[in-house]
DNA sequence: CCTTAACTGGACCATCGGTCAACTTGTGGT
DNA sequence: ACCACAAGTTGACCGATGGTCCAGTTAAGG
């Protein structure tokens, strides 16, 4: 069990990081600001998260949890019981609003990530963006077509259309190009 | 003009970065060690290429000068003269097969660089694909889908089948997902 | 040659992610 | 109510990094 006070700094902590994230650059928050914006030491952090990548996947997976029983539990069209190609559309659309509403924290985590390919959480997506392609289109390489579909998502593609104001756009575009190679 | 000892430190620092690169983990590749394995001072590297990004950018364009010559002015499908169709799958081969022989420079680049999206090559291969699809098939975005093509060519998925040997898997499987797009 | 602008080297700097050993504190058992 | 001790906290400290700076060196044109 975590200690009552151990919870406290750790929601500090992720309440801080996010903090920071959006209102500086990336390049500015450093693991030290991190600490002293939370009100705790350094070694605190250290303790909790492990290391840097270690406390920015926390609060990716801290914003990502509602998207993933979404997909795996939630209603249809984006849980189980639509046809595959509805649930994947619907999953494209519900992952860019998701991105868009956080790409500093994403940004964070590719950035501090040691293999963005092995993340649970893109493991994750992975499985299951493969999984829906294999049952509605058999003869596409569906692992393959995941990953390259997957690779739209990196936080500088989300960042530059983000600052346009431009992110239903990106949504419409994926939707459309995921309908078009199912078909 | 570049006086004489200058250039020949120029391509000692060039040749030992990768060098470096291909026989050490990237992130073994610091500055230090570049200047020390081309045998000239810390100073002199960044006299010449002004910071890590300048040195990986130098050693990427210098790799990809070709690929750039030949799509723009050399004989077809690569360069003009082919339908666009056409041009646009011989385009991904050379480019996938460029990045698999060329992965750790490509990785080394995407790391040090602060904003991929408008360093020069990425911006010429946009240009280029943007405007093939564009005669190819009038009714894409084809500035949207150019991003998200390129965005397949991420060095971590580069990483990914070149380690299991999957290159040609990765190049047939993006081939026809262009094919697929354009119909 | 000789002048000078270009080039060079490496000590130096701020900062970073991460460690650690000494200290404090919450908690479950009695 | 107390105590023992596991769990948590802290910040000084460490090695490494990217980048700066300037005193000294050197190539090259007139």
């Amino acid at each position: 069990m975590e200690r009552a006070d151990a919870a406290r700094n750790r929601r500090a902590i992720l309440r801080a990081t996010e903090e920071l994230l959006s209102s500086h650059d990336l390049s500015e928050v450093s693991m030290d600001r991190v600490a002293a914006a939370a009100g705790v030491g350094k070694g605190t952090v250290f303790h909790r998260f492990g290391n840097r990548e270690g406390l920015m996947r926390a609060l990716v997976e801290e914003r990502v949890r509602a998207l993933s029983d979404g997909f795996t539990s939630g209603p249809p069209p984006l849980g189980p019981g639509a046809p595959p190609a509805e649930r994947l559309a619907a999953f494209f659309d519900a992952v860019v609003e998701l991105a868009t509403r956080n790409v500093k924290v994403m940004a964070a985590f590719e950035q501090a990530s040691t293999d963005r390919l092995n993340s649970p959480i893109y493991l994750a997506w992975h499985a299951h963006v493969s999984g829906l392609i294999a049952s509605a289109s058999p003869s596409l390489d569906a692992d393959l077509v995941a990953h390259l579909l997957l690779g739209s998502l990196h936080s500088d593609l989300m960042l530059r259309f983000l600052r346009t104001g431009e992110t239903d756009r990106l949504a419409t575009g994926l939707r459309s190009m995921v309908s078009t190679l199912l078909r």
